[in-house]
Order: structure tokens, then sequence, then C-alpha cells
DNA sequence: GACATATTTAGACGATTGTATAAATATCTC
DNA sequence: GAGATATTTATACAATCGTCTAAATATGTC
């Protein structure tokens, strides 16, 4: 369970991009148009979820479209439930 | 779900503090004497565990003994699983 | 009250982070 | 290749964070 995981987590903006890529797979564009912010702020968010392999990209084109990675939430549920779950010491 | 929460849980330091707790529960001394750093550094890391109610205190004469607040936990694991769980769409 | 122990709070400081603007890279169309 | 669009990378800067030392608070013992 890598450090870079958590703190990735621990923004806001980050976990609202997570919760974006649930719905459906999106460009960076579609994804930097719901945010405030400047592209490039938004962009540096992405690049943190991807070292954070969170989100994996594939080229389109122009575009470059964000997946999650949902392989990573079921190891981080399976480190909560394990370590702090009621019976983890069962 | 709180922002201080994930905030929280973004310093491996306290992560390793909420693991020790799940072990048993400890007095501020007994949780600092594992760590090398000074003491008021790790209390200041309890004071960031306790205002994201991840964990409580009980005041034992001159001691403060610490506990996991294992509802949050559930809470959390609850987020991951409905937001980001396999078949969180179904 | 005076002293010892346990813990937190205050203040300072370097490191990391989030955001912005500007420049760079990649792809597409003409 | 030139220009347009999509995205990232570079750089700068204020804000937050993690740690430290010193001081303050709380409790127990004499």
């Amino acid at each position: 369970m890598d450090d870079s995981l958590f703190r990735a987590l621990a923004d806001p903006t980050r976990r609202r991009i997570l919760e974006l890529l649930t719905e459906k797979d999106r460009t960076a564009g579609e994804i930097a148009e719901q945010f405030p912010m400047a592209f490039a702020s938004v962009s540096h968010h992405l690049g943190v979820l991807k070292a954070a392999d969170l989100v994996a990209t594939e080229r389109e084109g122009q575009f470059i479209r964000y997946r999650l990675n949902t392989t990573v939430f079921q190891e981080l549920v399976r480190y909560f439930m394990t370590r702090f779950g009621r019976d983890s010491n069962a």
C-alpha cells in the first residue's frame, strides 16, 4: 500500500475527479471543464492520480482518455478491512 | 466524508499510529516511544487523528489513553465500496 | 506548595503542495 | 509545413504540513 496512494486521495479536487470517472471514462478536457481552476492545474492533479495508479490513460488522437483503475480501490478496501475492520483480529 | 479524514490518512506516521492502536489502546507516551521523532511531534499527529475523529481519548490520571474509533473506518470502507466498488453501479 | 511525570500548545523553519501563467509537445486538418 | 486544438511540462509563489525546541498545562507524590 503505497504512500502516494493516500497522498493522492488527500485532495478534494482529486477525489471529485475520481467520482466523475465512476460515471464514465472522460478525456482530460472533459474533466478539466468541470472545475473552476486552470486546465494545467487539473492536469497536474491527473498526473498525481496516475502516479498513484488510481487512473489509467489511453491516447485517442488528440485526446487522452482517463479511466478509473478499480483494482486499486479493491486493494484499498481490503487494506482498511483487514487492518481496521470490525473483526480484523478474528 | 470529511476532508480532514483523508488528510489525516495521508501521513505514514499517522497510519502507523492507527495500526498500533489496532493491537490495543495505548497512552500518548506509549505511542510516542515507538517513533524516532520528538514527543511533541507525535502529539501533533495524535491531534490530527483526533480532529479527524479517527481516534478518541480518555484521561487516566496523568496519562491520556488513545483508542481507535472503528466507526469511522466502517464509514470509510462504505465510502469506497459504494462509490468505487466493482458493482457500485449495480 | 514544590517537584516530578505526562502531555499539549506555541512559535519557528524548511519541505511539500496546489494553483497560476507561459512555454513545450502531440495530433489533426488544410 | 502552418495553424488549430488538446494536453502536459516548466517555473514561480503563497499556503499548508511535519518537525523541532521551549513553554505551558494537568496530574500525582511528597
